[in-house]
DNA sequence: ACGACCAATACCCGTGCGGTATCGCCGCTC
DNA sequence: GAGCGGCGATACCGCACGGGTATTGGTCGT
């Protein structure tokens, strides 16, 4: 007997139902998301408990809820699902060969490290096209598990880097972005206590991986113009790195927050990245 | 549109027929391997070579060979079913809820930081029963990655940690270890090199993860039992971190080698794991 | 008590996956 | 160079299963 031997594994399709159902939590509406009928659907998710022995659902005739052990399928059938596709992807990528690599990073954050990452790997001896996709915050992430992008610029702790390989290139501290000629704004530093404390200016809300705004107070927001642009008229507030200075409008303030953590961009790629155009890329980022 | 909308996936049957062939580039005994016949897995890589727009094979009425896309397809869609495995033994673990963990290590590796840990942990509040595997090199690493086990003692740069979450806990050099009375036993230290250039005691041959052993001269050896027997009869060497010290029998020798690379043992767990148990091992692990 | 809502069941149909038989191509052998 | 053997592709068939429609059954609101 040679190898692993995967036999019998769920079949992708119904992890993608069961994902549909438990995000939805309403057969009718997970049913249409997957442009299919109502009564396969159910047929399908009763099989899936079937085939692994578990319930995966709780439903009474007026609600679903997920299980223990379906919310741990939730969260694994999610990732399965992305290496699925950054397979497909991958490999449709590897076939049509004309290099290039896709670059992802979060618009509006390290945006001199970006712009002097670009020129010094421009310059390198055999570089390539490089694709820069700037997205939400959050999406780089996903970007890079699904396979759409090659490399990714990361903030850590906002980003979660596990599952890639990484590089550390910078580490700086943050700061928080007030309206300017706001009580606070002329202080030396601020602690994050001071700034969750004060009232009148909310933080605001960014969406999260669904695509949904979390409830609560303060406005929501999908990129730093937006929040800088509220900020400004004195509507919010925000816990920003220290290198978003260079984008702010002269009706901005910024005071440190010397306790809130320190943010470090790091560069990530997908392990067993055989690219040499992402191993250049790396390389030139640690040389910054 | 809320979420991701993974729509039209390659299906698991399809990647596991994919790797089945990729491995044995025959379709023959791939279809024997995957208990069908040839005809239909044929048709289904055509298939998906179709839906992929890409050609993962050439075949000649001779010979298999894997194109560059389909070598990328191979590796990524080993990860894949990887996930797709971890995703079901996960679910399942987590629904019958005896808890207990699954701690996976190589034979014969860190048995003294081993032990110790299985002490300390017992001894936590709210401690599970803990299964330990021991297995192979580079075993570990797998069974993290098909959630066979929920937490490893991997050591770098031996097995790769790409894709968990890991903490280091100890570090230790090299030697290499020698039949007693070998002229290069009485050695103060020795190089690389000097081990590589002796010609009469081989380095074994350790299992790839195909499980089969890779050409070449040298024994073939599966655990350090085997690999300890060899050396004591004359017939092999071996660099191995010092902490197998313990093991060794009065008939062997063993000379520091600086150069060769450190080693460090890593308690490793899969990203996003929520357990408990696993945290608690972790934290006991890192105040050894 | 009645209606609305929603998941489950019953039943039917078509696609597609897998099996058997066979072909076509190439390389080795004598 | 004719024949044979090995191997992947093609042809064709049957059935199992995925998906659709119609309906039921149970549980909330009003």
């Amino acid at each position: 007997m040679v190898s692993a031997g995967y036999d019998a594994l769920v079949e992708t399709r119904e992890l993608r139902y069961f994902v549909a159902v438990a995000e939805e939590l309403h057969f009718g509406r997970a049913a249409q998301r997957l442009a299919m009928a109502q009564p396969p659907l159910s047929r399908a998710i009763q099989q899936l408990e079937r085939r692994l022995g578990v319930v995966l659902l709780h439903r009474t005739a007026r609600a679903v809820a997920l299980t223990e052990a379906g919310s741990v399928l939730l969260r694994e059938a999610r990732t399965a699902l992305d290496a699925v596709e950054a397979a497909e992807r991958r490999t449709r990528r590897a076939a049509d060969d004309q290099p290039g690599v896709v670059l992802a990073a979060k618009a509006g954050a390290s945006r001199e490290l970006l712009s002097k990452l670009l020129d010094a790997y421009a310059a390198e001896p055999g570089a390539v096209a490089v694709e820069v996709m700037l997205c939400g915050p959050g999406e780089p992430e996903s970007l890079l598990r699904t396979g759409r992008a090659d490399v990714a610029l990361l903030h850590r702790p906002y980003d979660t880097t596990a599952g890639f390989d990484t590089e550390d290139l910078h580490t700086e501290q943050q700061v928080v972005v007030l309206p300017k000629g706001h009580p606070l704004a002329d202080r030396a530093h601020l602690s994050l206590v001071e700034v969750n404390a004060q009232t009148d200016l909310p933080l605001p809300r960014w969406p999260g991986r669904d695509g949904g705004h979390p409830d609560g107070p303060g406005p929501q927001v999908r990129d730093h113009t937006q929040l800088l642009q509220l900020i400004a008229l004195g509507l919010a507030c925000a816990v920003v790195p220290e290198s978003l200075r260079d984008q702010l409008r002269d009706d901005h303030a910024i005071v440190p927050v010397p306790d809130a953590p320190a943010v470090t961009t790091v560069i990530a790629w997908p392990p067993h990245s055989r690219s040499k155009a992402v191993a250049d890329l790396v390389r030139t980022a640690t040389r910054l």
